[in-house]
DNA sequence: CCCTATTACGCAACGCTGTTGCTAAATTCT
DNA sequence: AGAATTTAGCAACAGCGTTGCGTAATAGGG
């Protein structure tokens, strides 16, 4: 991956993905539009303007007539010019969507992957459903840029490694993007699952996506976190491990060889059946998040919280309402995951599109 | 706070404050040190480098011979041309320090502040407080960038306000930073006490300071952290209630409202004499901010810490060491802080000499 | 119907920064 | 003395956003 510097290339790339942001935003826009979301001077953003239409990646829709003066020129994302595959690697499945240049997901496939699955049976698996995926779906012209795979840690997004999967034996320090990019013949990106599902929500939620969380409940207690407009992934890619917090100090032992953790105090609480002590536990969890890093919107998911959204919906939402010193300057929005069992996946589709359409990320030194 | 676009303006700040941070780092270094940090050419380094000598922030001050070939010129920080003062706020003292562009501490006096005070209270001792320190001080011909302010929260730092501060009652939403620049006469930087902080420890570390975080325990325990190369406030600046995050549920009811918080844990155990017992409870939340957010440096302050340095220090890394999964690749370094009782006022000090020499920070959209 | 006012867009030149290509400087060694 | 090596500087170029200005497209009033 090369380096990239601060020069005119860069002022390229990022001012030309502020105008992809706000397309996708906004669905429509004109020049104006990106004038004030972005700053840049009304002739800047027709030269952005003219090179993206170029490209094939927006172009004009319309205009729109305002009474007196010249009627401004109106645009839209063109959604079906780049495409991208995510994967959400679990430990007995395997999800993969097709997702548009706007973030739709146009199609959604599970298959069910063996137990203990090796790399090379993954593999077959990825490119057997990508396979089925395009052949089903005509892309009309547009682009397959890459594939993104959302799977269980640790791994090591930077190098493309998974350093281990928790509940898979084969899979200790494989170089699973440079074998798959060899697999597929296509550009591959490698994240956390939980990390491939903030970014599915930020692309969801648009530039007012502040400080957030997503809590996924399934197989198991995560979260990942969107900080200062970026996934954080921690200096390993670890960043995440929600579950295996300690909330109970002297609690019971946890796999994770801690005592108290949140996971194992949740899954106690709903073997007995208590989803509404479970759904407690959860909500403490959260707000101790809160309490640390001053979310302003939590994303509830996974398949085991989809059980009883309400429930756990409910429960956070009134932890998070009744925590001491809230107050009208200090909220914080609690929703369920409107991609439902897709948001893993999904995320991963998006961060191929914005390593290619995106901010492009400086590396100061 | 005007808004800043990418253009070349940006890549001129952008650039110069990168060898900035390098000429911070390393002491003395050569236009090829700079290329291998930044990947700029050596020609824009060049240029850089001629830019920031006119401004009188960077000089020639030797030459290195390679044996063979032309000699290479040695430059280094100017540290006497710019000066920033920075306060930190208590709720009984006032700690003022004079920072260099360098980052050193020059000078660090603590004075009373009356109980309860007012802001007015505030401001006066700040102002003769300053006069005192640039009085007593030759700043030799350098500049007064400013003054930096880390205080007790919660507050906004983008707005420049004190939304209230824990334990005074004058003090509700109360226009911090601009009362303070009228008063003065200088640019104020208002920010979260542990916030600042933290950006002390960046500034020591440099550019090898990845995600971090500094556990301050004194009157209260908090957080400051250090994610993906910034410091990280949250959405309204209230991240960092770190002792504000529950270890132990059901237990004891703590004054934020909630149970079993890390800092009523263990303030219990302090006061019972036992040191041990409360260095583990800070040793388990730490634990906690590395499952969460996977840091590789945790710092420790304090006043209350720096009585039982070696005890906390000890448990703290221990329990690093012993959690689960630990392995060659996921380390996480633990240290105490090398500013001791100035880090938060120095912090202070450097945001203000990095808002005007820092990297400057876009606002997408 | 013509002219003015209003709103938007495009052209051309400019300003600035980093990059590219090349030359000069300063040294050591053969 | 000349070649080799390493560094620095000059000039032109490339590219992007900004500035300044003119053109285009409309509605309404005289």
């Amino acid at each position: 991956m090369t380096r990239i510097t601060a020069d005119v290339t860069f002022l390229r790339g990022y001012n030309q993905a502020l105008v992809m942001a706000v397309g996708r935003t906004v669905g429509t826009f004109e020049r104006s539009t990106v004038v004030q979301a972005t700053g840049l001077t009304p002739q800047a953003v027709s030269k952005v303007i003219a090179r993206l239409t170029v490209d094939g990646l927006i172009r004009p829709t319309g205009v729109r007539r305002p009474g007196v003066g010249k009627p401004a020129v109106v645009y839209e994302l063109v959604p079906h010019s780049r495409y991208a595959i995510g994967a959400h690697v679990a430990r007995r499945t395997l999800r993969l969507v097709l997702v548009d240049l706007a973030g739709t997901v146009h199609h959604s496939a599970v298959s069910p992957l063996p137990r203990d699955f090796t790399p090379p049976q993954l593999l077959d698996a990825l490119a057997s459903g990508i396979k089925a995926m395009t052949g089903v779906n005509d892309l009309g012209g547009g682009q397959l840029t890459g594939v993104g795979i959302g799977m269980i840690g640790p791994l090591d997004h930077a190098h493309g490694l998974v350093r281990g999967a928790h509940g898979l034996r084969h899979w200790h320090d494989v170089p699973l993007r440079e074998i798959a990019e060899k697999h597929l013949g296509l550009p591959v990106h490698l994240d956390k699952d939980v990390t491939a599902g903030i970014t599915a929500e930020a692309w969801r939620h648009g530039a007012t996506f502040g400080d957030a969380a997503l809590i996924m409940i399934e197989s198991g207690i995560g979260g990942g976190f969107w900080l200062g407009g970026t996934a954080h992934r921690g200096a390993h890619t670890n960043a995440g491990e929600f579950g295996h917090t300690v909330v109970d100090l002297n609690g019971p032992r946890c796999v994770c060889g801690r005592h108290g953790c949140l996971e194992i105090v949740h899954n106690h609480a709903a073997e007995a059946g208590d989803v509404a002590r479970a759904a407690r536990v959860v909500a403490v969890g959260v707000v101790n998040l809160l309490q640390t890093l001053d979310l302003a919107h939590v994303v509830l998911a996974g398949a085991d919280l989809l059980r009883h959204p309400e429930a756990y919906l409910a429960a956070v939402a009134e932890a998070v309402q009744a925590d001491v010193r809230r107050t009208a300057w200090l909220t914080t929005k609690v929703t369920l995951s409107s991609l439902g069992a897709d948001v893993i996946a999904a995320g991963a589709a998006m961060q191929v599109l914005d390593q290619h359409y995106g901010i492009p990320e400086l590396a100061p030194i």
